[in-house]
DNA sequence: CAACTTACATAGGGAGCGCTATGTTTCTGG
DNA sequence: CCAGAAACATAGCGCTCCCTATGTAAGTTG
């Protein structure tokens, strides 16, 4: 038999993934606890014993899951070279990420719903997303070779997950050539490059 | 007193304007019958009555509300001469907007997740969003006074939308500034008027 | 003004929820 | 090998939710 400590880490492992399915698929409301054990393929008293009740869990989702996509999309980044091609890395991991099977976007959007109404996960989203601005800022002002005549990382992220709830509303509707030309322009009017 | 139709019609808008407060402030499925009800000083009973249930309350909701905001917003357009102004006046129209008390975006979202499980809820989603899209689209040909080389709409839209949800994390991070610059950027690139 | 209808209130059933208290099995340290 | 702890399972309490069935008062119609 496995440790305890291995049986452990894999119930924990599997509540997270569970979780993470079920909020994306009903919603976090819509997600009992009962549930979530039922899919990991345990019971609730695992969910209690380990995050302590169903915010436990949300939270330390939020900060497994989170970490996962920063490593892909940075690592990512490194390899490409004109500011096409880093944008369109960029929209590729927002479009068709690496993990979560496409529910990414409802998963985010069950967080900022639950996020307008609870103070700890909202600090807990502001921190991820000044990070995610902080890094973004960084590499547009290091691509364009000059200081920005704004901070890029809100505009372009939020650009980023506008684009993709689009898309959602329409697949057609949102092309990558569409996406890019327009990140591309967010890109260009926050380093001043134009006019 | 007041004849039948009218106290019925106070009663629809009432049960109406207690929805949309309380979903935006509790969620969807945070907020009971009985809660939306007693907000409206009605009962359940009512309701039932009026929109036969949960459901049918979120969807009288929805076709409500945005014919209110667009009515609105195309008004406050059609005064602006600029381009700058008329991307102003969106963003206005956006990050403070003319009704809801600023919890337009709560509701929203919570209409984004609910549409992801819920087939109608989706439709009706679509559609809005697809209206809006050729609205914009046949505004910005207009205002560029050429034909467009993408769709501006999902980018626009899509990029008024993160916005918002970037300032709503932080504020101070999206000044108007930022944002008019940002909007004139997809503008641009969906116009093809830069390069 | 009586019969009828409409508009909403009231009461309660049936189900599901989060969580706690406690039981059972598996591992670990001496 | 055996106490004790750790990891999870089980049972059930108290609450809330959506919805239906039914009651009642006000308005409408002939």
């Amino acid at each position: 038999m496995a440790t305890q400590g291995e049986r452990r880490a894999e119930t924990r492992q599997r509540l997270l993934d569970a979780a993470a399915e079920l909020f994306a698929e009903r919603g976090i409301d819509g997600s009992s606890v009962d549930a979530i054990a039922e899919r990991a393929e345990r019971t609730s008293g695992a969910v209690y014993d380990h995050f302590g009740g169903k915010d436990g869990l949300l939270f330390a989702l939020l900060e497994s899951w989170v970490d996962d996509v920063a490593v892909v999309i940075v690592a990512e980044l490194a390899t490409a070279t004109t500011i096409d091609e880093r944008v369109a890395s960029l929209w590729r991991n927002v479009s068709d990420p690496p993990t979560g099977g496409g529910r990414w976007l409802a998963l985010e959007h069950e967080l900022w719903s639950y996020a307008a109404r609870n103070e700890g996960a909202r600090d807990h989203l502001a921190r991820r997303y000044r990070a995610a601005w902080s890094g973004v800022d960084e590499a547009v002002a290091e691509w364009a070779g000059a200081d920005l005549d704004h901070s890029a990382g809100p505009a372009l992220i939020g650009l980023l997950l506008g684009l993709e709830m689009m898309r959602q509303v329409d697949p057609a509707a949102v092309t990558d050539e569409l996406a890019i030309a327009a990140l591309r322009g967010v890109v260009g009017a926050m380093s001043g490059v134009e006019r």
